[in-house]
Parts: structure tokens; C-alpha cells; sequence
DNA sequence: CGTATGCTCAAACGATCGTTTGAACCGGCC
DNA sequence: GGCCGGTTCAAACGATCGTTTGAGCATACG
């Protein structure tokens, strides 16, 4: 059943939204349009009308977030990339403090489990999507590791980024849980995740 | 489209053959019964006669592989759980040598990206069927590590657990490939594969 | 006022899904 | 031979899917 959260906004916002929810809770063929569009109050054929298909609806919902995602995360590479004071720890940071401030609110936690399913969901043409759009993201934080990590081999370094990423994307797909106990310990709940990831990804990615 | 490889053997192996290999390559929903019965060379009610409907075949495709290796996982802890002289790293090959022989031929490494897709949809009813059928390997080697790792609490132990149990989830997705060179050098990556999850595993847990 | 434009709507389209049906086939046993 | 439980088969069932259609509505502009 699908609950008809008619929430405020223009009509694609709407969608996007209801998107969002339901392609974190049921995946990306097992939320239907109709599903969809019940739950944003809109009318069924306004998905076609407003994004051509339900293909280009889904790379939309990536588009809106990751934009602003990986841009943060470039900006704060960009502030420490090449300093020679520059610590493992602060890469990693700049690569998950976005993502965590994103999850801050509801639908962004939320659209960390859509993420998480892309990655798992091994459809060739949003993987396609994703990394000719942000594959440039993943390549200069790999340069900055690479500089920082200059005793591991090309293969070890690559080795070593897959398993963090795996990791990373395996944590945050839990975000957009339904329990939780209050909004200030999840926020701090939020805190203490990113303590985990950035030392656990520390250790796994410089350990001799 | 679908290659219609009528392998040998009864009918109800060569639709868990073909499930096994359709699942991994177009998730549990994305494979249809009547791509699966071609793929099978069997007939279209086969499935529901046999299995009964599609989510017990499902559940027929874990349970296959899924009592074979954590039988194999638990006898190799049996062995060293408990003894004065055990390291982590005899406890994390106890748990992924089983998982990297089971992919030696090519049927098990698709099982395994079948058992990663399992864990990134968050499907309740799987999930509940995993939990309840093998819930108490994972809660045996749970304790084992809880004993090598004393200076942890509780909740940190999970969350370092946790992280690693995505790391080795997210790789082993991948054995399952098209792309290959060959099959000794296969085995010999494959062994190089045991070898990074291993100390990467060991790092990602027992980092200070 | 008339009309053009952007958007929404109910309804239908063809395709595909999991499942069910009832007849046909096949081995072994009385 | 005759029957019978187990198995396979083509065909159909109702449901749901993404998409398309064409009429209807609203607002803006001449």
C-alpha cells in the first residue's frame, strides 16, 4: 500500500520526491508509476509528460542530488589536495561529511539508499550514467590517495579503494531506516557514524 | 534475449542452474519465470510445480549453497574457536575460504554476486528467510571475535563488523564477471583476493 | 473576445508478469 | 492389457506494468 503524501511543490518536485521514497523502499522496478504518482497526488501520465520515461525519471532523481553532493565533496578536496599537511583522514572526510550532511534530513537519508542500490544493482546503463557523469569525482579523490599513499602499488591502492567504497555504500544504505529513537541522538547517532566510517576506511586503506 | 543452455540433469536441478545464473545477472524480480524456464530448457509450469511459486524457488537457490558453506564455515571454526593460540586472521579464513572455494567453478562465483544482491535489496521476507536459517553463523563467529577482540565494546565490535561485512559483500559481487583471462590465472587472482580481504579485514577490525 | 500554450486528466493500449488449468505422456505394477 | 501416480505440455487467466492518446482546463497575449 502506498500512503498519498501529497506534499507541497511544483508537480516534478512532487515526483521527485515520492521518487525518492519509494525507489529507496521498493528499488527501481519494484516502485511502479502508478504506485509513484498516487503518493506524490499527481496524475499517472505526468511522469511521462514532465520527465519522458520512467528511465529519465530515475536518472533525474540522481542528477538532482549527486550534483550537489560530489560538488562539495570537490570543493573540499580542492582545499587540501596537494598540501604537504594534508592527512588521510582529511581526504576521507572530504569525501563523507557531504554525504552525511546530505542524510541530515529525511529525503536525504533516503536517497542514500537509492544510491546504495544503484551500486548493488548491476544495470549497465545507470552504472553508464553514473560513471560518465561523476566519474571524474572517484578519480581525483584516487589521485589524492595515490599521493598520499605512495608505498602501495596501483593494484593494492585500487584494491584497497574498492573495499572502502564497499564498506561505505554497505553503511550508508541504512540511513533511511524507519526506527529510530529521537531526532537529537539520531544526529549524534549521524556523528558517531562518520567516526566509524573515517577511521575504520583509515585503517583499511594504510594498513601495512 | 536468453541462451537457452538445456544442461543436463533433472528437472528441477536445471531450473535451480538456470535461476542461479539468471538471478545474478537481472536480480530475484528482474528474471522472469519464462526467461528462467527457456534459459532451463524445461517447461513454463515447471517452476510451480516443482517449487510451488516463484519466491520458494528463491529460497530454494539459497538454501542449496547456503548449507554447504556455512557448514564448511562452521566446522573450520569449530576447530580453532576457543584455542589460546587462534589469530583474527585464522577466524576471517574460517569465514571466507568456504565462500572463496564455493566460487572456484563458475556456478558457485555467481551464487555469490546472487547472496550480495540478496543483501543490498532489502527485500523483508528474504532478508527474514536468511536471518532465521543462518542468523546463528554469523552470531558464532560474532563470539569469536568478541574474544580476540576484547578491548572493544559491544557496540563497537558490530559496528566494525558491520563495516567488514559490507567490504567483503561489495568484492565478492564481483566474482560472478563475464571478463576473464584465464582459468589458472583466474585461481591465482583469486587467491590474491583472499589474500587483500583477509588483511584488509584484519585491519578494518583491530585498528586502535 | 479569440486563440495559443502549458499542463492535467481519465481512459485505453499492448506487453509481460506469476500462476492455474486440464489434457497428454510415461514408467512400473496388478 | 489396464490402470495410476508422477511429470510435462500448450494454453489461458487475471493482474499489473510503462506508455500513449485526445479531450479538457487554465492562464497569458494579441
Amino acid at each position: 500500500m502506498v500512503s498519498p503524501v501529497n506534499s507541497s511543490g511544483s508537480t516534478k518536485e512532487r515526483i521527485l520526491g515520492a521518487a525518492e521514497l519509494l525507489f529507496a523502499q521498493r528499488g527501481f522496478d519494484g516502485a511502479s508509476l502508478r504506485q509513484l504518482t498516487t503518493a506524490a497526488g499527481v496524475n499517472l501520465a505526468a511522469v511521462n509528460y514532465h520527465f519522458g520515461s520512467k528511465d529519465k525519471l530515475v536518472e533525474e532523481v540522481f542528477r538532482r542530488r549527486l550534483d550537489a553532493l560530489n560538488a562539495r565533496r570537490l570543493a573540499a578536496l580542492a582545499r587540501i589536495a596537494g598540501a604537504p599537511e594534508t592527512t588521510l583522514e582529511n581526504v576521507l572526510e572530504a569525501f563523507i561529511r557531504p554525504a552525511l550532511e546530505l542524510s541530515h534530513d529525511e529525503s536525504g537519508a533516503l536517497f542514500m539508499r537509492v544510491l546504495a542500490r544503484a551500486f548493488a544493482e548491476h544495470d549497465d546503463s545507470l552504472r553508464q550514467f553514473l560513471s560518465t557523469n561523476y566519474g571524474h569525482v572517484m578519480r581525483q579523490f584516487t589521485a589524492e590517495f595515490a599521493r598520499l599513499l605512495p608505498q602501495l602499488s596501483k593494484e593494492e591502492l585500487y584494491w584497497r579503494i574498492d573495499l572502502v567504497t564497499g564498506a561505505l555504500t554497505h553503511a550508508m544504505s541504512g540511513f533511511g531506516m524507519i526506527q529510530r529513537k529521537s531526532d537529537v541522538s539520531e544526529r549524534a547517532h549521524r556523528e558517531q557514524t562518520a567516526q566509524h566510517l573515517i577511521r575504520f576506511a583509515v585503517a583499511g586503506l594504510s594498513h601495512p
